[in-house]
DNA sequence: TTATGGCATGGGAAGGCATGGGATAACATG
DNA sequence: CATGTTATCCCATGCCTTCCCATGCCATAA
């Protein structure tokens, strides 16, 4: 499955386009849709990126709920309608649409911050300062990291 | 199994033709009938656009119900008298019925919504309004992006 | 240090796609 | 039955995107 680690920058020519790192792609290799999910996120200038199954799971999932809330529902709508899809070009590259980028303010460069199971895009100055605040923030509420070992939580593995 | 992404707006020539997104024509492929079916949303000003085997499976749904029942008929004739099968001309355009632009209120130009496993078609200016605040009612609520597939629980893998 | 391959980057060219108009066929109307 | 009207088909056009090839940098290995 897919994991996203680390942090890349990369440059945007005037079509648009840019990299994916390798490393990201190489994580999206065995999926139906070559390419990327991408939203405008809703609390942050930056853009968030999911693999296509993500997506459809996501889709799927929302026949439940929307029976029962209607608040889920319209954030489902804004979801889907800002989204867009971004297939990879041979070399691996997006184009970034106008709207997101300029939802994170990205112009010459983009920041591809690993997320775990998904990676944000950024205009990388920003990115550098949200990663700084995150982390005074993490230091001061003290958080620490827990690690799952085998045979906890029964079922989860890994 | 298709998925209706992004929103995109196109014209509306003076014969009430509209050319569909072809990444939308893209999600339709596989489908039996060359084209989409329509029909007006119930609260909303715009229209729903499903694909045609969707629409059996709809059918089929309201089958399950009792076999004239109250609740079938009202459904059925809400749904399925109004409904309109419009299909692709050559250049994968559709005539929008003027029932349908009417409700909509569409018309020199109409946005296509991407709403997962449907799409919406708005008046171009209604669709923004009405995107900026769901998105507002779902930020006021603190709604987070919840990204899991079906069984996988914090922790578990795949 | 030098060679090699992967990867990011750039630009040119072909093809896709939205759009418009005219011709032809189906339909309704008097 | 004749004629006007509406809807479908077909072809033309131009912009914009994506495909393809070329280049150069960087990291790793020899």
């Amino acid at each position: 499955m897919a994991l996203f680690l680390s942090t890349f920058v990369n440059k945007v020519d005037k079509k648009g386009r840019v990299s994916v790192p390798a490393q990201f792609r190489a994580a999206l290799a065995d999926q139906s849709f070559n390419g990327i999910v991408a939203i405008p996120a809703f609390r942050l200038n930056a853009i968030q990126a999911f693999d296509y199954e993500s997506m459809q799971g996501l889709s799927e999932g929302l026949d439940a709920l929307e029976l029962f809330s209607e608040e889920q529902a319209s954030l489902a709508s804004a979801i889907f309608a800002d989204a867009h899809q971004l297939p990879f070009d041979g070399e691996g590259r997006i184009v970034l649409p106008k709207e997101l980028a300029g939802h994170a303010r990205i112009t010459a460069l983009a920041a591809f911050v690993g997320q775990g199971r998904y990676f944000e895009i950024w205009e990388p100055e920003a990115a550098r300062t949200h990663r700084e605040r995150s982390r005074e923030q993490a230091r001061r509420q003290g958080m620490t990291l827990r690690l799952h070992r085998p045979g906890d939580e029964g079922g989860g593995r890994r």
